[in-house]
Order: C-alpha cells, then structure tokens, then sequence
DNA sequence: CGCTGCGTTGAGCTTCTTCAACGATCGTGG
DNA sequence: CCACGATCGTTGAAGAAGCTCAACGCAGCG
C-alpha cells in the first residue's frame, strides 16, 4: 500500500517514514460499489477505515427507514475509530456513496502501533476531538434551531471551507442534504425557495449563491426568522 | 493532590503510580458553587478539569436563551478535553450544578505526560470514544425520535445503569431533564403524564416507576406512539 | 410572611411532516 | 433511437407534534 497516500490523510501527518512503512503493512485495501455496505450499525467492531477515494456516508437508521447522515467522508478520513477504542460494534451504519476504495486497519494490529508511537496517538485523539465538536454543534443545531438556522449554518459553513466563495456547489443531492440536516426533501425544498424568494440565496440547479452573509448569518445564530 | 482520586477516574485507570504522582503534581484544585460558570462557550481552552466531587453540566446555549445539556458529570469525570487536542476554544459551556471541586490539567503538562504514557493516550482515547458514540446516540434521538421515545429510551437506560431497577430516582430537576432530552418543561410534563395515564410508568415526585418495560422499548425504538 | 424555583395545565399557534401528484433528467434495454 | 423506469426535485393540502404564553398550586426558605 502506497506510504504516501497514507502520509496525506491528517491522521498520519507527521509520522515517522518508518511507522508509515509499518502502518502500510497492516493496511488492507478493499474496493466498493455505489450504495454498497461497509457495515451496518451493530456489526462488530474489529477495526477501523481510512478513505482512499471516493465519498463514504456514515449515518443512523429510525425505525420506520429514515436515515440521519452523521458524516460525509472524503479521501485521507477515517472511520469507524470509535469501535476500535470502546472495544465493541460499530455504533452507526456506513455506505458508500460512490464506487470507492478504503483501507482498512484491523484494530489488534492498530492498537499494537499506536502504543508505541505517541504522535500518532495524538493525532488520533485530535481528530476524535475535531469529531466530538462537530457532534456537539450538531445537536445544538437539531435542538436549538429551525430548518432554516440549520440550512444557513450548513452554507456558511460550505462558503468558509472555499475560502469564503459565494457561489457554491452541493456535492449532494438535496435529499442528502434533508438527511445531513435532520429534516426532509419536502421541507429543505420549500425553505430553498423561501431564501431564495427573500433574497438570501439564489438557486440554480446544485449552485447555490450566497447573496446576503448578513442576513444568513443572523438567520443561523437564530436573531432573525424567515 | 491525592493520587487515590485521580486512579479512581476511569481515565487514569491502570496507570502506573509514578505516572499517577506526576499527574498529581500538575493537577490543580478548584471549588465551584452552585451555578457557577466553569467556562463559556469560545472561552480560550488552555486546559481541561477532572470532576473531583459534585456535579457539572456542559451545555450549549441558542440566541434567546434555550439551553440543550449535552452532558452531565460526576466525580471521576474529565471535561473540557476536546479544547486540549483542537488547541482551540471550548465548544460548549460548562457550570457547578452543585457546590463542587475539580481539577485542573492545563494544556501543555498534561500533553507532555499523555506523550510519554501510551496507556493514557489509550484510556482518552476511549473516553474520547464513549462520548462520541454517546452524541451520536443523541443526534440519532433529537433527529429520528419524538420526545416520547426520547424519554422512553432515557428511562430505560436510567434502568440498565441501576442494574434493570424499576423504580428510579430523577437526580435532577425535570427542567434540566427536558433540557437533556431537548425539549421544554412544558413537553415532558405533558408526555410524563400522558405515559402514566397509559400505564407505562408511574409518577410520584421526582419517583418514576416503570409498570411496563416492553412496552418503553416499543416507544424508545419507535415502533409505537402514544 | 412573601419570594422564588419547580411543576402542571390549558389555549392557540408555528413548524414540520405526511401524503399525493407531477415535471425533469438520465441511463438502459428493446 | 426511442421508450421506460428510476431518481431527483418541487409543490399543494392536511394534519400532527411541539412550542409559546399565561395562569396557578406547591414547597422550601429567607
């Protein structure tokens, strides 16, 4: 496996070329199709994948088929960690989104390296970290605001991650996004519009522009209502 | 500062003692009172705190005041650690629910030690582990579940943490609960009562009896209503 | 005694979901 | 090449869930 795929993904950065060479020997690379299963919520947990391509979802299922998209994975992320380290199932299903490959790590093997080399350790606890906070902002999102504070928060933050552009494009489908934003098609549709009607966004297809910072700005902390 | 306290936290579980001695050394007492604010949310995250007695809360605020407690803590309980391997602010508040000491690891000793001791690094990476799959199972609640199987499942697991006892004992408030649970007072009051009528529970104070455990796990997986 | 925090209940309203229908696009197989 | 089905997105009408606002009882405590 290739040491500096690995090297590029920030779980590894840093690392000595040595520990790359080992973490490459334990790394099993396997390859999956659009929609198809990586594992499913409550299958054990025996270690843990790092993205080589392609986009990967992890997500949790209700009852009744509806699904909340947790995380969107692109090359050089891992998941499925939290196994690893609680020594249990997987607590959320994993799918991947497009054909794509991704290493896997066996979590005995891992555990072994990781116990020996502190700066990937602290990498590690660094991106669980950057996780829980993203978890925590999260459920302040679904708790403490409305769709449309959610939808804003979610475009603002697109817009920073390309260094402030305002025209963006939604690398998913609006479905997805419903799913990515603890709500429905139906109910992103119609407050798309609504923004759009009122002048925050303008839509086109998957491009959205954002027209008013302001004004999502407030509509995300909540001071205005649309 | 006693080294039978911090062996007794399950982060520094199985620590060797002369590791627990160092950590011990750089440990820093602090006392709370009631109501008062440990940290807020975007404070500076120059360290984290290990609950010695009482209790503490972490929290998130909305712009008109709502409050959505992502945690509780008791003695034995490390928090504000996120902050220490983002190298940024706390992404949450946190507040003494009751008079109260904690210690405090400030950022740079702490990440000295935790380099130089694997074991450390495993247990806070399973800490670390534990709450994120806690989150999820709170985004998974907040999204996928109404306040009905939301409390249903928190009863539940109140259950299973008292060894499956039936009757339990809110230890806190049921404003604080709702909070929690991401609802109002005025939501669950309805809904305890609404589960009561139905012969779910029991009420009594601040005394809840479960009368019928399948049928709060029906609710909790949302397989019915009420 | 009066105050404050906690809990409950009612009425009205907002937000969001459900259910249904429909247009557009796209890939595939006849 | 066209027809077909599937996916995606949008819109409307109706209903459910939960929130807001308000009032009130009750207990603990200064």
């Amino acid at each position: 496996m290739s040491v500096q795929e690995l090297a590029a993904s920030p779980l590894f950065a840093g690392l000595d070329p040595a520990y790359l060479e080992k973490l490459a020997r334990i790394a099993l690379l396997k390859k999956f199709e659009r929609g198809q299963t990586v594992f499913a919520e409550g299958d054990p947990g025996n270690g843990f994948y790092l993205v080589q391509s392609g986009r990967f979802k992890i997500f949790k299922l209700s009852f009744d088929g509806k699904e909340q998209i947790l995380h969107l994975l692109g090359a050089g992320e891992p998941f499925g960690e939290v196994a690893v380290f609680t020594g249990r199932s997987f607590p959320a299903a994993a799918e991947a989104m497009e054909k794509g490959r991704a290493f896997f790590f066996a979590r005995d093997d891992f555990v072994r390296l990781i116990a020996t080399e502190p700066s990937l350790a602290m990498n590690m606890l660094a991106v669980l970290s950057m996780r829980l906070k993203k978890f925590a902002q999260m459920i302040e999102s679904l708790s403490l605001k409305e769709v449309p504070g959610r939808l804003a928060t979610h475009l603002l933050l697109l817009s920073d991650q390309q260094d402030g552009a305002a025209r963006l494009r939604l690398s998913i489908t609006k479905a997805q996004l419903a799913s990515l934003l603890g709500t429905i098609p139906e109910t992103l549709s119609r407050i798309l519009a609504k923004m759009s009607r009122e002048g925050f966004i303008a839509l086109d297809g998957p491009m959205i522009t954002i027209a008013n910072r302001e004004g999502l700005a407030e509509l995300a902390m909540g001071a205005i209502r649309i």
